[in-house]
This record gives C-alpha cells, structure tokens and sequence, in this order.
RNA sequence: GCGGCUAUAGUUCAGCGGCAGAACGCCUGACUGUGGCUCAGGAUGUCGUGGGUUCGAUCCCCACUAGCCGCCCCA
C-alpha cells in the first residue's frame, strides 16, 4: 500500500461567515449584556424566532421587489417526507422584523390592547458579497414597538422614544462620534409620487452628472441622492425633497418625533437623502452612521412600518423598530479600544512536580469555589516556565513546592508589583482577591 | 452578481525564473525553586489550491478559492 501523498485539504468556514473566538467572545458578550440592560430598562422583552421561515414572509413582508429577497435569500425547498405532506419553500431569516410581527400575529399579541415591545439577538443571513463589516451570517440586535393603533403605536412619542433608547444604548456601550440621520418617506403612496417628481426632474441635468447617476437615474432614481461625487453635489441640492411630496400627516408626525427629540437633547440631523429602505418602511426612517466602517457606515438602521402586519395577512398593528449590526458594533469597539488589555486570571497555581499536582487540583477547586478566576499549572513544568506562562495569564503566581504542602504556606508572587510572601492556605482567598 | 487589489513562518510583512528571509512571537541555555530586562543559540514553511509555460516556478500565464476595496444594496 503506498501512501497518499497529498495531504487531506482541511475545510474551512464556509466564504462570509467566520468563528467568534477569545477575547472577542467577551467584547460580544458584553454587547448583548449591555443591550439587554438598557432595553430591560424600557420594558422590552426578549423574543426569539425560528432562524428560518416560510420563503412567502419574506417575500410578501419585505417585499418581492428589494435586492434582499430577489437575490440574497438562502432558500431550499424542504423535501416531502411523507405522501401528505407537500414540499415547502423555506428560507434563513435575512431579516427579523417580519418574524416578529408574524409571530405577534400567529400569539395574537395584539389583542390584548398593549403595545408590544419586543427585542431580539440572533444571526441573520444574505447571500451578499463579503466585505468588511459585511457577513453572509451577521449577528443583529433589533426591538419592535408594535400593537393596535388604540395603544398608541401610531404615536411619533413612539418613534422619538426609540431613538432616544438607542443614543443611550450607544452612549453605554462607550461609542464615540456617532450621528443620527432621520427623514421621513411618507405613506406608501408619497414614494411613488416622489420617485415620479424625481425622475422628472433629473430628466433635464442627468447628462451633466456621473455616470453611476446616469444608470442610477434609470433603475433607481432614489440612488442618486446618494451619490458621493463631489462634482454632482450642486445638482443634487437643486432636486426635489421627498418632504414635498408628503401630505400634511406625515409632515405633523415627523415635526412631533423632532419635537421630542429636541426635548430630552438627542442630537439629530434631518437627512432629506435618507430614503432608502425596504418595502414596508413608512413615514420615519432613521440610520446612526460610525466613521471608519468603509462603505458600510451604518451601525444601525431602522424605521416605521405601519402597513407591514397587514401584508402578511394579520391586523392593522402598525410599528416602528430597528436593526443594529452587531459585527458592525464590535468593528466600531475594537477600533476605539487602543489597548484592549486582556484581563487577567486571579491566580495562577503552579504545582511543584507531579507529586503536587492532586493537591493543587483542590486548591484550585477551593478557590474558584470562592468565585476567583484560576489558571492551573502542572507540576511537570519546571518553575521558571510556570512563571513565564503565569506572567502571561495572571496576576500572581501561588507555588505549591514540598515545603509549602508541607506548611501549608504558599510562595505568593505578585507580578505588577514584584512583591513576594508567604500566606497561609487559609488566608489565599482574601489575598488572591482583586482589589 | 460586476470591477480592482491581495494571498510567503504562529503574527505582521520583505523577497527572487535556480539553497526560503526579517521583525515580533515560540523553544533551549546563561540562571538546580523565580517571570518581566539582557545576552547566546535553535526551530519555524506543502510560498492559498489546481493546471500550464520552462531544464527548473514561490516568482511568469490561466482557472479556482478566500480576504480586502469599490459598485449594487444593506445592519
């Protein structure tokens, strides 16, 4: 039997999505902890969705017609197990806001006359080109305010609070230089309008703009005010605002959400560009912006969705929510964290030959009894290589030798001060505690 | 899905059609039970994968895969 030369090609996680691992893990950790703090705060509570669904949610809940669902789904058709049972078109959430208002339908959550404040964490799924800041699987922290317009959903009290629990949300989690944007697009039936004025408009000045607006112009007009060419900026300012194709409603509820933004200090800024979007969004939409995110400088988006309930088949339960990017969150964190100093085990145990080691076994299982963090070592491992690995993991060094299981007094090293006693096995817990 | 750039040691990156390199990290010793600083020594590796050109390819060409940047869109 000759051996197989070539090396067995190991696997890999699959393009777009990747493994979380230490110290990341923590700063992830921490994020969700934050998040659920803050939100508990404001009375939500935690909802989780199956992470796939029936393809039509989201096809008629986000809409048949956004790049999301004609292109990015992982859809499968789910085989037929038995002769009654039919073949079903499933597909990995790209988003959590229609399952939620699905399963607030499908509960009836609605019908108890209460606004439902719900939130969740969970990964989300599109099949899009990866880039920074971008995965195939990401992680989104979203909340929904949602319930019959008798308790209130309809209220810009509502879209102003929102706001205001994500600026504190930000503002905890210790991210600097964030910005707010809101607009306003109206009912479903401004957009239309708009985007008809619009292309009128640009009908004339078109020639003179770049040639992304040129394309932009045809397949989606709403684009070009998007445009980052400085040379196009002088046309951009002279096209119409999507805020005179509203109607007065729409004007009075969004003056209301600034009103009260004004009131509790949120800084803002009225972005008459930000009209983008998915389907379902009506009247308010918002976006905080993060520098140094690339071409993905959303940290978060969200807005109003007050026909969505409806398209999916249930009562008229209008709503507002968001979506923040978690992977986005932690891009923004690490890059703010100069020295993210790993923090350090309490102790590090370091048995003296392998005649130690049982004993050092329950001196470790006393103290972290005790709530500390320890790190053991093994007693095959001569001293000057403990106290390198200790000196890398944790703040002091507890020896363990012949004389001191004899004595039951440990050598104890402190590493930051250089300082070294004797304490009795007793007294190790008080003194290995951080101060 | 489209366009561009990139892929070499654990990490960050040099490099060249003919022996595979640096820094940091790692290992050993100076120092029998004392880390950090210093000094001496050592090991790093299918040069992303597959094919082609060539006497010879890590280098040139093609394809694929992945990452990054931009487009599209979005968190």
């Amino acid at each position: 039997m000759s051996q197989t030369l070539k090396a067995i090609q190991p696997l890999k996680a699959v393009r777009g999505t990747r493994d979380l691992l230490p110290p990341e893990t923590e700063l992830w950790n921490h994020i969700d902890a934050t998040a659920r703090r803050v939100f508990a705060r404001y009375n939500f509570g935690e909802i989780r969705t199956p992470i796939f669904e029936d393809t039509q949610l989201f096809a008629r809940g986000v809409g048949e017609e956004t790049d999301i669902v004609s292109k990015e789904m992982y859809t499968w058709e789910d085989k037929a197990r038995a002769q009654s049972e039919k073949a079903q078109s499933l597909t990995l959430r790209p988003e959590n806001t229609a399952g939620v208002v699905r399963a607030c339908i499908e509960h009836k959550l609605g019908e108890q006359g209460l606004l439902q404040k719900l939130y969740y964490i969970g990964p989300q799924f599109r099949r899009e080109r990866p880039q920074k800041g971008r995965y195939r699987q990401f992680f989104q922290i979203g909340a929904e305010v949602i319930g019959p317009p008798s308790a209130g959903s309809e209220s810009p009290l509502r879209d102003a609070e929102v706001l205001e629990m994500l600026a504190t949300l930000l503002d905890e989690l210790g991210i600097t230089g964030w910005r707010l944007l809101i607009n306003s697009v109206g009912t479903p039936q401004d957009r239309p309008r708009y985007i008809a004025t619009l292309r009128s408009a640009l009908q004339p000045v078109v020639g003179q703009m770049c040639a992304d607006c040129q394309r932009r112009a045809e397949t989606n007009p709403l684009r070009v005010l998007d445009c980052k060419h400085p040379e196009d900026q002088p046309i951009i300012a002279t096209l119409p605002r999507i805020w005179d194709s509203l109607d007065e409603e729409s004007r009075a509820h969004f003056e209301q959400v600034c009103e009260a933004l004004d009131a509790c200090g949120v800084p803002y800024e009225h972005d008459h560009r930000l009209v983008r979007g998915l389907d379902y969004y009506t009247r308010t939409t918002f976006e905080f912006q993060h520098g140094g995110l690339g071409a993905q400088n959303a940290l978060l988006g969200g807005g109003r969705y007050d026909g969505l309930s409806e398209a999916i088949g249930g009562p008229r339960a209008p709503g507002i929510g968001f979506a923040i990017g978690e992977d986005r969150l932690v891009l923004t964190l690490q890059a703010q964290a100069e020295t993210a100093r790993a923090d350090r085990a309490d102790a590090y145990i370091a048995p003296m030959g392998e005649a130690r080691n049982a004993m050092a076994l329950g001196l470790a299982r006393e103290l972290r009894a005790a709530g500390l963090r320890v790190e053991l070592g093994d007693g095959s491992f001569r001293l000057k290589k403990s106290f390198e690995i200790a000196d890398k993991l944790a703040r002091k060094i507890a020896i363990l030798g012949e004389d001191e299981a004899a004595s039951r007094i440990l050598t104890v090293k402190d590493f930051a001060t250089g300082e070294q006693m004797k304490v009795p096995w007793a007294e190790l817990k008080a003194h290995l505690l951080p101060h």
